[in-house]
DNA sequence: TTTGTCGATGTAAAGGTTTTCATTGACTAT
DNA sequence: ATAGTCAATGAAAACCTTTACATCGACAAA
């Protein structure tokens, strides 16, 4: 069940009439070869369509050309762009991408691992937001791997990270939604997960506090950013009869969840509310209104991210640790001038955007 | 710039007082060494956190345990769902995934190719309905390497192949709207995919001749696939003025620019028009009214097509050359029985579905 | 001529496994 | 006692590279 044998580079030194050695320098390090020795190499590699043997070379050299991304779930459609950025910088540079689907699940890290260990892998993109079990307790003296963790940060400062500023796009957002002449703005929060959201919501907080508006704690709610929290979040204001004129969301899923919530109540949006998610996912411009959010670079994300990497694994100097992209404020029609009704809104429903 | 050396086989020989013969059948062939051995072997192995080098593993045993998947589009959310199942399945069997992104692109294909040339990957997942360049030219003769194509065939009888079983979905699909009444049903269809989109058409004219309705021409438009696509085809009805009361469409994301072009006309769907879509895509849930469609079974998909590649791989024998899955009708609320009309559309608009 | 330098090439070790074949010793059947 | 079988183990080859070191020859300088 294999292909016949292919060629090695004993072949080919063979036919060239040349050591092996001296293959290997003519593939690696041309200017170390005699002209006319290098085009018999060249030749004969031609002739036999020899390839270097990735595994012999990796063992030999101790090192491979895998990147291993780990991922708690791989199914995520904010995943899959990051993924094409990761995916379009390592190519590029000669490397390859293995993926691995944690689903947060600390035996499939510790098992995943092993392709560093094993030497498979030689440098790891967390987007776990922490150290994969099996390296967690590792004492802060043991020497990590290179890695680089993307969208989420890693506690502490040993691991380098590329992801958006979430708190600058979070007070632009709300910033946006003030210059719209909203004062009594909700945040629906996301409890479970740490760091992004926790910046999303002091960026949303700083926006209140320079426009010296008084942060209202009945207008921030927490959900567990799907869309159905977003749902229940706005379900809640409602029983509870403290509203907002505009709900500011820590993510597209729970505005999703808060438009659906709206909608279902019966009120015109954004006449009546105004909704902004954040992140653009793909959807975002196909709902009903199409939702005006903040856009994440993603493919960029993974190709900042590749880079630093490999900068580490290959010893390049790396200036900083951290790098924050900015997040584009994306206009759809989820919001409106508060107070404003523009004649006929269903006509402007479907009006296109960036 | 690497973590310290790491145990070998040898070290872990010495500890246990035994050869590196015996360490090695100890892990792979438990049996054949005797009970007071392997237990020094494993205590050994536990002492030193050994874990065997899977380049040395793979150069000698002529086999990685790696799996190349190459996709035209890994940011198709279509595909993120199907890299789960592959993902799951492979990880369960000990293997890694290696993705690669071509984009359609015969430069990026042969590229990828060394990874199987350079005995890096061990079988290859095509989701590119075609084989890749640089093994396309090669005579019927020559062995290909082990490869599953998924999704899409390839054209001829090479290549196993695991997808839904496309016409049959179509066909579900159509005797659905019949069902419901509509007896001028439009499709519109997807040109530049070759097997796919015609399966489906085979299937929806299958279900209007079983039927007994005629096939009307001005009723059968091709796209390209798109959102955009699927708005100008159905502008191009109203244009020519003959209309369909429902709309049966290649796939979710030609059935989205249907109902936008709909609605933008003012229609009030479902009540005036019909649509389907084909895939079950994320957001299909999320529009106004919801899609009805047809859903691919992508993550089972997936794990059918490791599964069938691993066999081949292991050279276990193979029952059947091709996969193919049920789709399942999805009824939510872009469909409605021809002519009813059920007093507060609105209000069931958010109803939940499977 | 002698010595030294330098460029081009070759030899051989090392990298860490798996596996064939040989060896050893215990035990069984004759 | 002898031959034969069998289970457990070890020695060494093979997998294919890269690279440190050695060699060789040509040429320059003395």
């Amino acid at each position: 069940m294999q292909l016949q044998r292919l060629a090695t580079i004993e072949d080919v030194a063979g036919i060239a009439g040349v050591s092996i050695a001296t293959v290997s320098r003519a593939i690696h390090e041309p200017a170390k070869v005699a002209d006319a020795t290098r085009r018999r190499v060249n030749d004969a590699i031609a002739r036999t369509g020899y390839t270097t043997n990735a595994m012999a070379r990796s063992l030999r050299m101790r090192r491979s050309n895998m990147i291993l991304i780990l991922a708690p779930d791989v199914g995520d459609p904010n995943f899959s762009n990051i993924l094409v950025g990761l995916e379009t910088e390592a190519s590029k540079r000669g490397y390859g991408v293995l993926i691995g689907n944690t689903q947060n699940d600390a035996t499939r890290e510790t098992d995943y691992l092993r392709f560093i260990s094993s030497s498979q892998a030689t440098g790891l993109i967390l987007l776990t937001g922490h150290l994969p079990f099996g390296l967690e307790q590792s004492s802060p003296l043991t020497r990590l791997p290179p890695m680089v963790a993307v969208n989420e940060p890693v506690p502490g400062d040993r691991v380098p990270f590329v992801g958006v500023d979430n708190f600058e796009g979070a007070r632009i957002a709300a910033e946006h939604l003030i210059s719209q002449g909203h004062r009594r703005v909700a945040f629906i929060g996301h409890s479970t997960s740490r760091m992004v959201a926790e910046l999303r919501e002091r960026g949303y907080r700083a926006a209140l506090s320079d426009a010296g508006i008084a942060i209202d704690p009945m207008l921030i709610l927490d959900g567990d950013g799907t869309t159905e929290s977003g749902r229940q979040a706005a379900e809640h204001m409602f029983v509870r009869d403290v509203l907002p004129t505009a709900f500011l969301c820590v993510n597209d899923a729970t505005a999703l969840g808060v438009m659906i919530a709206l909608n279902a109540r019966g009120y015109d949006l954004p006449r009546q509310f105004s909704v902004m998610g954040f992140d653009d996912i793909s959807y975002a411009s196909f709902v009903t209104p199409s939702l005006t959010t903040m856009k994440q670079p993603r493919s960029k994300i993974g190709e900042e991210a590749m880079n630093l990497l490999l900068a580490v694994v290959e010893g390049r100097p790396v200036e900083q640790k951290q790098v924050l992209l900015r997040s584009e404020l994306i206009l759809r029609n989820s919001v409106a001038r508060l107070g404003a009704d523009d004649g006929d809104p269903s006509a402007s429903r479907y009006r296109r955007s960036g």
